[in-house]
DNA sequence: CCCTCAATAT
DNA sequence: GATATTGAGG
């Protein structure tokens, strides 16, 4: 991009526009929170600072103001808008303010030049509005030379009303209409942006008070924060019960050979754990009772599938689908130290939990394509996890002792755990969006044991879990708990001895990286790995 | 007064 | 379309 505009340039430069080049040494502080129209703009100019948050840019005023000659603030924008920028600016500092903004309504801009505002420019900016701004920089060294008090005959003449908030702006011109919007920045309440802290102190709070007995009074005074009403924690709290309510109605379905199709809502007092295959009567694993009793509720469902079509399922049920006994005594037998090791992971994890409520469900979620590469069958899915990020993104991880390695968390703060996986765990890959991504784990003894246990011979070149007759599931996913404390798309079907390695540490490490034969002969990627189809595929299918 | 829910506004 | 704000009703 920046290219051919490496020239010194003076102020002026009074040529036909197409040569124009924007003031040297003119330092610009942009702040728009549309990351284009920044970019559009920052093309404009030569010194620059930009940012896309207000709050930044008053940071960076206030740690030098004299670092920049003059803000150009876009009026909408969300944690904090133009004009309580340009209010906060005006109070603390002597720097020019030039709105910008693509609403053109008079009374806009009106607000925009009663208090303060040098300009105010019409998106989109180009040359034309950008060209002159210096003279604004100009204008306040030659009248502006230290202090301020602008005679107040130069407001006639130039906008520049300039206002030092002590007079509270009470230059009415336009005040045909003086209704609640003249005033408007010392009255009307400042749409607050729910920014990333302030979630996650609604969250601690929710949690101290416990989820059902937390009220917007309550969690405003344990939430200390100063700026934030009663109604605006009412608010938030309202679509965070909303969200826990849609998340508490699991829909089950299947688009497809009219397999299942129901759905059901409502708390459950304990966990299923269920794990996925689509061959066998061996193909449906499920754990429960990870309850104070173990199995006073048990749920299970038996998923089938043979089709190709995404599907959305989700292990939560009220009542028990259909699982045959049998095969219950057969999870029993294979998974007997599930439950215990659930429960101490959890203390190890050292989650607190909500209230009283017991750990709930266990639950992953949308199903994607089934997908065969070299005759291992795979199916991505997306954790429930997502949920958790429509739960206003509640930074439900930050509970969970950082067992990223040295490499960046995943989107949502959390290392992503991706598990390959079949009815015999395979490996826990522990990925953190960088390449390669670290294996945990790597299961293929298990696997030589369990195929041994099954009297099956793996072959050469094949994958884990891959073996005559049975083609397994395997999956990814990300795993975690809810700000409830629930777990969420903790990869599924995970035998102890994987468990253990969760448990065994409360920083988890790399164990050892993925085997030879397994990053060169098939090709895998082993970079990358999340929850979605894309990244699977990509781990999973030759280049 | 405070909480919720639903409508409305942004 | 999401979500913050407003307002009615309990």
């Amino acid at each position: 991009m920046s290219e051919k505009n490496d020239q010194v340039g003076q102020i002026p430069t009074p040529e036909n526009g197409k040569e124009y080049q924007f003031p040297v040494g003119m330092r610009v502080l942009a702040v728009d929170d549309d990351i284009v129209c920044l970019q559009k703009l920052a093309a404009l100019l030569r010194q620059f600072t930009v940012t896309t948050e207000a709050t930044k840019a008053l940071k960076m005023l206030r740690e030098n103001k004299d670092n920049f000659d003059i803000v150009i603030t876009d009026v909408q924008m969300l944690e904090m808008d133009g004009f309580r920028l340009l209010e906060i600016i005006s109070l603390e500092m002597d720097i020019p303010v030039i709105m910008m903004s693509s609403n053109d309504d008079i009374k806009t801009v009106m607000k925009g030049i009663e208090h303060g505002a040098r300009d105010y420019l019409l998106k989109p900016i180009r040359v034309e509005e950008i060209k002159n701004i210096w003279q604004h920089v100009i204008r306040k060294t030659l009248f502006d030379p230290d202090k301020q008090s602008i005679p107040k005959g130069a407001a006639d003449q130039n906008p520049k009303p300039a206002k030092r908030h002590g007079e509270r702006s009470k230059v009415k011109e336009a005040q045909t209409n003086n209704l609640s919007d003249d005033d408007s920045l010392a009255q009307k309440r400042q749409r607050i942006a729910w920014t990333r802290e302030l979630r996650a102190k609604f969250c601690d709070a929710v949690k101290t008070l416990g989820v059902d007995k937390a009220v917007p009074k309550k969690i405003l005074e344990l939430m200390n924060e100063p700026g934030i009403t009663r109604e605006n924690v009412a608010s938030h709290l309202q679509k965070f019960r909303n969200a826990m309510k849609k998340n508490d109605a699991i829909t089950i379905q299947q688009n497809d050979n009219g397999v299942v199709s129901s759905s059901i809502g409502g708390h459950l007092p304990n966990t299923t754990i269920l794990s996925f295959d689509n061959q066998g009567p061996d193909s449906v694993h499920c754990l429960d009772g990870f309850g104070v009793n173990g199995h006073s509720n048990s749920e299970m469902i038996q998923f089938s599938h043979h089709v190709q079509n995404p599907e959305t399922f989700s292990i939560v049920s009220q009542k028990p689908l259909s699982l045959p006994t049998n095969q219950q005594g057969i999870l029993q037998q294979r998974y007997p130290q599930a439950p215990e090791i659930m429960n101490q992971m959890w203390q190890t994890m050292n989650i607190p939990r909500l209230g009283n409520s017991p750990s709930h469900h266990y639950q992953m979620g949308n199903l994607h394509q089934q997908s065969d590469f070299n005759g291992l069958k795979y199916q991505t899915f997306t954790s429930r996890l997502r949920m958790v990020d429509d739960l206003m993104d509640m930074d439900i991880y930050s509970h969970i002792p950082s067992y990223s390695t040295s490499s960046e968390p995943g989107p949502s703060g959390f290392p992503l755990v991706g598990c390959t996986s079949n009815s015999h765990s395979i490996g826990v890959f522990l990925d953190a969006g960088s390449s390669p991504s670290t294996m945990l784990r790597d299961a293929s003894t298990d696997f030589s044991a369990i195929a041994q246990n099954d009297s099956v011979v793996r072959p050469q070149n094949v994958f884990p879990g891959q073996y005559e007759g049975s083609n397994n599931v395997s999956c990814m996913g990300r795993g975690g708990l809810d700000f409830r404390g629930q777990i969420t798309g903790v990869p599924l079907d995970m035998q102890g001895s994987i468990m253990e390695e969760f448990i065994g540490s409360s920083q988890m490490k790399l164990v050892q990286q993925p085997p030879e034969h397994l990053k060169s002969e098939n090709n895998l990627h082993f970079s990358c790995c999340s929850s979605t189809d894309d990244d699977l595929n990509a781990a999973l299918n030759p280049v």
